[in-house]
DNA sequence: ACAACCCATCGATAAACGTCGATGGATTCG
DNA sequence: CGAATCCATCGACGTTTATCGATGGGTTGT
């Protein structure tokens, strides 16, 4: 049961609503766009644990899928801004970025220690 | 530059990623999708933010779309468990579920006072 | 009863997305 | 040098998504 409804209401006649940014809007949806799959969820989980570069071969090699898909939700991690990588001979790893905003690791912390 | 990287490498040979939960990173995920648009996530602003039940001719009249697109948002959003409607002769009101779990309020609850 | 309003659903369409196989560059081992 | 390994990119394919117009059911005011 609803409590709280407002009290009279006009025909026709729409209410304000609370204000919310646009551009918050449009941002915070980036983010949790690159978040909002299962592949780069577990990614970003592994990374946030791991505490130290991953190679991509390990997530490949744990992942049901197939490299140039890993490969590519690596990308969009990178795109977000919540990645970097650097190569090591053969091997390229991937970590979280350092310089995440500290509301995006905050939000990443609640997610995977959840 | 990177930190911490690991000492030895094989080739042919992947190291084990520090375990992440299936069923989590899959319900997460579709939490996070449910979130992860513009519209949405206005939307779910303004509803933790009115702390009242909100009448969707409201949002027809504030956010510039048509009224089905509305619909079809606050529709997916009732999909995912996070909100909650009340008809009131003409009017239909909806507001934020009252039993959300504590993580996912807290998720919305970070969110929106980034 | 009729007209006006609110809203959900349906059908359609274009864009974005997830996935894969194939290809090619870079690096290392023998 | 040649073979093998790692990985990013490209092209293709089917699925999902965001959006709209049209329709219809429900409710209220005249």
């Amino acid at each position: 049961m609803l409590k709280g409804l407002p009290v009279i209401r006009e025909r026709g006649v729409c209410c304000a609503l609370p204000p919310v940014d646009a551009a918050w809007a449009d941002g915070t949806a980036s983010l949790l766009k690159a978040l909002a799959d299962p592949t780069r969820l577990t990614m970003v989980a592994a990374l946030w644990r791991a505490q130290a570069p991953v190679c991509i071969c390990d997530f490949t090699g744990s992942l049901a899928l197939s490299q140039p898909t890993i490969s590519h939700h690596m990308a969009k991690l990178r795109e977000a801004g919540l990645v970097e990588s650097e190569k090591r001979g053969i091997w390229i790893y991937y970590r979280l970025r350092e310089d995440l905003p500290a509301a995006t690791r905050k939000l990443i912390s609640g997610l995977v220690s959840a």
